[in-house]
DNA sequence: AGCGCAATGTAGCGACTGCTACAAGTCAGT
DNA sequence: ACTGACTTGTAGCAGTCGCTACATTGCGCT
């Protein structure tokens, strides 16, 4: 007889990831400890230790699944018609990535590249894998007719990510005057 | 009679921070908690809530004391002659940041930025601050006959700290590449 | 000499950390 | 029915966290 009560028992990573990464883009990866982590995902710490042997390879695989998610979100909510010009392209990105709900993903990049600085392990893979499949993204993005596509590509990644560091700590006009001002 | 092995017990906030700062630049504000912080300083952690009140606002005058000494560094280390094109400005700075000397500070910006993130108590001051002056620095510092130079240091600093992202995520190549296909 | 206050040490509290030992349950194969 | 592997709960360990209570010291003022 099964019980309606458990029903949901079936618990293995690929089940818990998507919730441990719920958690994690809410709270940030300072507040990723196992009790929490754990409670919000529907299991006790030990089981998380259980499926993943320790918290560092917890946070590895967490952090990659995570990666990927994004880059399925830029697909998803970016590729369409080919932009027309590097303009149109750089808006086009800005208003996705300054989006509201696109905010807990910032705020956890942020804590990624921080982790980056200091060599935490695993950090410094999942963001670069997040910035070279935003690199490709771009390239295959670029006008057609792009005199330089791959250094194009280059300028426009440094500049976004220029202004959404200025954005984050509060110099967001500083940001969007440096964009106005470059010269695409 | 005076005891020698005590003979330095002037210690007071301007006498701590010092000590604080650079226990903190070596290890990251994560590591920032009272016990190391004040076994580094020579003192108890009894002392430091004794001096600050509390450890939110021992890190609010830490990040300010901080902020400050940077942009003292900056100004010692950048303030010469005048250079006569945007590139050249742009290279002098890039050597400066990207030295191995700025490491520490440059570790310690992402924390701030991720804590800025989150709202942090302290952090998006410090870190609006810090932008602040170099931004002012940055156009004092443009070209003679610059025909925009708040737009120009705009651009400048987007492009800097976007370069330097790539770079502390491992992808220092792409920020170079971004600057040198930049159209100054 | 005596008082008052600032400075400092010692101990400890309750909460939290990652992780483990132990025991018990479930389920499949024989 | 028995066995053995997989899964899970309960307790607990040794450590750290920010912070406080209490007691003591030392110094300046009168």
């Amino acid at each position: 007889m099964n019980d309606p009560e458990k029903s949901q028992r079936k618990l293995s990573k690929e089940t818990l990831l998507p919730r441990l990464a719920d958690y994690v883009l809410k709270h940030g990866m300072a507040g990723a400890s196992l009790r929490p982590l754990a409670k919000y995902a529907g299991t006790s710490d030990r089981m998380l230790i259980y499926h993943f042997g320790n918290k560092e390879r917890l946070i590895s695989e967490l952090l990659k699944f995570i990666a990927d998610a994004y880059s399925q979100a830029l697909d998803r909510a970016l590729s369409g018609t080919r932009p027309k010009s590097r303009q149109e392209l750089l808006d086009r990105i800005i208003s996705f990535t300054g989006g509201p709900e696109m905010e807990p993903f910032l705020a956890l990049w942020w804590d990624i590249v921080a982790g980056s600085a200091r060599d935490v392990p695993g950090y410094r893979h999942a963001a670069q894998s997040v910035m070279s499949h935003l690199l490709e993204w771009l390239i295959g993005q670029m006008p057609e007719g792009d005199p330089d596509p791959e250094g194009g590509a280059q300028f426009l990644l440094t500049l976004i990510e220029g202004a959404q560091m200025l954005s984050t700590v509060g110099h967001a006009k500083v940001g969007r005057g440096g964009i106005a001002a470059a010269r695409l």
